[in-house]
DNA sequence: CGCCTTGCTGGACGTTCATTCAATAGGCTA
DNA sequence: TAGCCTATTGAATGAACGTCCAGCAAGGCG
């Protein structure tokens, strides 16, 4: 089975270079990590790139490819979770943001540095968007359900918006100045906006309070 | 006054070629706001940036240090508005986050752009640094102050943090995906975020729930 | 044992970029 | 008006990068 064989190791191969850019891109930035950085950082010659994507913008596409499939398989793992209702799932979501294996130091950078690039690059941005808009309506779902649960008028949409960011914003900032605040307080206060979602308030007694902002 | 004339021209050329170079990250993104494009965009010639700059990593830093300055003396501005306790002044912040002349387009897509070069590049990350280490300690030194009013229990540090995030956050997300949200439900989430630090809970009548989490 | 396919190498090529600098233009002083 | 000084130009330069491709090495089939 040489076709078998070599299509594992191609795959092999492949993960490999991913897993070099994500190194190189983590320790020298996005502008730095060149095809000779990334290929000396996977112990491969530079040419070799070629042989198993389309050019270096294939190997950064699949490089972005592969996170968010992971932080997307990760999501739906934890809304899987059996036992527990959605503020359980909700919280367990933003657990998995703060530890290991998604909450890593190189990962984390790498999402900053594809962030500013899918801002520009088409293909990035499409990917981003699709992740997002997916990560929002589940966090919204779980939260809705949350709030029917308890009684409680809760704008879902505007909250998952803001729970989504939130995250984002910590990775943002923590990757910029680790010394700042730690991975504990992150998701201490992550968990801390989720419980004063489902506090019952005053305002509970008159529901016109929370504005319909469905933007069209 | 030759020296005179002389010396107003040079800071007028130069904030040119600050501002032509964030409509170039903005537009084009980081790696592709050549020299080229950023003369271009300012009216003048490639060569010209040496007259005025070290460099092009000298324009820049300029151009991060401006960004970092207009933010720094908003914040200062809203933090010495006349009239009004602690918690006016913090929605006062928030509000200016996410109106003009902050909150604009092309100026929020490149501070995505610059975040992600601060990672990497160490003037960059020490301007950013020294900016959200101050931003950081004011938010936190008003919320403190609204606490106390109130006799509230409150992880100043921490919601300071969280604060600064979600605005970071929102900032981010709406740059990569300015229909997926609208400024004013950021805005909002923001207020609704600050708001909630303030209702009294029942938690408070067990002070002890609050760790006093002052890192140094 | 020898051929032949396949994974892999690294030098060469063309392009793009930031920078430099000699030449030019424009305006103020004398 | 003449002359000088400074701002500005744009062609030239060299470095760095991604991609290409001819050749090499290793392993399996005949």
């Amino acid at each position: 089975m040489t076709a078998r064989t070599a299509r594992a190791d191609a795959v092999d191969r492949r993960r490999d270079l991913i897993a070099a850019t994500v190194r190189s891109i983590a320790e020298h930035g996005f502008a730095d990590a060149t095809v000779e950085r990334i290929c000396a950082a996977a112990g491969v010659s530079r040419g070799l790139i070629s042989h198993y994507f389309a050019g270096k913008d294939d190997l950064l596409l699949a490089t972005y490819r592969q996170l968010t499939d992971e932080l997307g398989a990760e999501t739906a793992r934890v809304a899987r979770a059996r036992g527990g209702g959605p503020v359980d799932k909700l919280r367990a979501a933003i657990e998995a943001s703060f530890r290991p294996p998604v909450f890593d130091f190189a990962k984390v950078s790498v999402w900053v540095a594809f962030w500013s690039e899918a801002r520009t690059r088409p293909d990035l941005r499409a990917l981003n968007r699709d992740l997002y808009r997916g990560y929002r309506a589940a966090i919204a779902r779980l939260m809705a359900e949350a709030a029917r649960e308890r009684g409680i008028a809760l704008d879902a949409h505007g909250a998952a918006v803001a729970l989504t960011a939130l995250i984002d914003g910590l990775w943002l900032e923590w990757s910029l100045d680790p010394d700042a605040f730690s991975p504990e307080i992150a998701e201490t206060v992550c968990l801390d906006y989720l419980d004063g979602l489902f506090v019952p308030r005053a305002e509970d007694d008159n529901p016109g309070q929370e504005d319909a902002s469905d933007v069209p």
